[in-house]
DNA sequence: CTGACGATTCACT
DNA sequence: GTGAATCGTCAGC
């Protein structure tokens, strides 16, 4: 059980450190409440040179500034009004490559993230969908540019290994705005998890060959 | 200053 | 499958 530092944010290609994401564990300790979930399913985007990313041909604004920072450091946006999306900023400083936490499988405070969320029982839609991941965790825009080097939110290896052939690569959710960007196979999930938002394909691990990059 | 809109979710048909 | 919710951000005037 060991908190990852440094020299893994650091990592200078995105799309397999969103891959090395998987079946590692996202911690929040706010006030005391420690929620956790193993995080099932990530996408990557890739910089100044992928259209899907807020950082596309190096656009720098006040809001997307926090992806400029060093891996390792928490960049947390409002979607639609309604939901924080909490991304994990990686590589170097002044590269603006991000990991965007879509789902999780839920593991400690699981009453807690019930009490934030509003639901009355666990089921796959607590943590199922980078919103409710936020929200169950209790993560907001308020937190973007916070270290995971820290105490508050930190992303834990655990030991366990989620079995190669069952992370799938495809395409990224709802970026179709991004052209020829929106075919690449920057998401990453575990095959036939119940927390795994949109299309999930159970075993045709064939149709999604894994590329190292 | 203004208007269009989004790395979504949920209720409803 | 369709549409509403809801507001900070950002480009453009």
């Amino acid at each position: 059980m060991e908190k990852l530092g440094q020299d893994f944010y650091s990592g200078k290609n995105v799309v397999l450190l969103a891959k090395q994401l998987i079946g590692k564990v996202l911690v929040t300790d706010f006030n005391g409440f420690r929620t956790s979930g193993r995080i099932v399913e990530t996408e990557a985007y890739n910089g100044v040179i992928d259209k899907a990313s807020h950082a596309y041909g190096g656009r720098n604004t006040n809001r997307t500034k926090v992806m400029y920072m060093p891996g390792g450091t928490a960049y947390v946006y409002l979607c639609y009004g309604i939901h924080h999306l909490f991304n994990v900023v990686t590589n170097q400083e002044n590269i603006p490559h991000a990991v965007l936490v879509r789902a999780l499988e839920p593991l400690d405070g699981i009453e807690k993230m019930l009490e934030r969320t509003g639901k009355p029982k666990l089921d796959n839609s607590l943590t199922r969908g980078p919103g409710n991941v936020s929200k169950a965790l209790g993560i907001a825009a308020s937190h973007s540019s916070l270290s995971l080097l820290g105490d508050h939110i930190y992303i834990m290896d655990d030991g366990f290994t989620i079995e190669p052939s069952t992370v799938i690569a495809s395409p990224r959710i709802g970026v179709d705005y991004a052209a020829e960007d929106a075919a690449l196979l920057y998401r990453f999930y575990v095959a036939g998890n119940k927390y795994v938002s949109g299309k999930n394909k159970p075993l045709n691990v064939s149709q999604y060959p894994i590329r190292n990059p």
